[in-house]
DNA sequence: TGTTATTCAGACTTTTATGTCTTATTTTAT
DNA sequence: ATAAAATAAGACATAAAAGTCTGAATAACA
């Protein structure tokens, strides 16, 4: 059940590597490729669609790297995901049918516009500085 | 957000399809493939998938097609979810990352099991006893 | 001022998912 | 028997996602 892409997940596990490091603003995209273990050129496209959209902000040269562009409480996982994802994503019909909706429903519209507002609420609460501490504990893991 | 990919969003459209024929058991590929607008061919190999896993039968030759197996009401959307897609769809990690559990867990483990739970309820639920009537009826709609 | 470490931009390649086509096999009916 | 209508099997093609590479721009520092 791959509810969200590479891009995305890269896109996340990079913001909250970024977001629990406390005692640093600027992270370089070499680090967190190395630390979470995700393709170097690959992590800095992604990261470039979170400045892009305003949730990093990024500096070049030695020292320099990406940073949080907001406080951390100001940052949920529905904002990374919605920048990196195209598309209305917590809208879609799971069945992959155009305007399915409460008049013209698909068998599973009902149920899942249900369950598709719960993970949509999951991602706006889950914001970096609720889980930057037990990140940065160890107590939870990005990587392997 | 794409839960499931488009093998297995036509699979359960095509499945419920046949379970809404109450009064014929067997329906050609060809007419599914033209109601519901998937390309013939593609429909073919994932009604194959579900053949061999003993959710629909067979036969060839005029007059023939695919038909449910066993009874509507022993024929979830789960089964045809995990017959089609690969992997432990309803147990994988939201972030991707491998050996995500209780113990040693993601960032977003102990919120997205939950939801994960009902989302698989959902499918355990939805068999096709249920949600025949309605579609042939036409209140259900499994295409444009 | 030059060197180095970094992001930025975009072309390119590889892999996976989706879709198409052709040929064989089976079944029914004439 | 023969023809027609269907699934079965698998090769092939296309599109989308994921990943790689190269060079330019920028910033820090010696």
């Amino acid at each position: 059940m791959a509810l969200i892409s590479k891009s995305c997940e890269y896109g996340l596990r990079a913001a909250m590597y970024v977001a629990a490091q406390k005692d640093r603003e600027f992270v370089s995209i070499g680090e967190i490729s190395a630390e979470l273990n995700i393709s170097f050129h690959f992590l800095t496209k992604i990261l470039q669609l979170l400045t892009q959209h305003g949730i990093m902000k990024s500096t070049r040269g030695p020292s320099g790297g990406v940073a949080l562009a907001k406080p951390p409480r100001r940052i949920s996982l529905y904002d990374i995901v919605t920048a990196i994802e195209e598309g209305e994503i917590f809208k879609a019909c799971i069945l992959g049918l155009e305007g399915c909706g409460a008049r013209n429903p698909c068998p599973l519209h009902h149920a899942w516009a249900v369950e598709r507002k719960r993970v949509e609420k999951m991602f706006r609460g889950a914001t970096l500085d609720k889980l930057s501490g037990p990140i940065a504990l160890g107590e939870l893991r990005l990587g392997d």
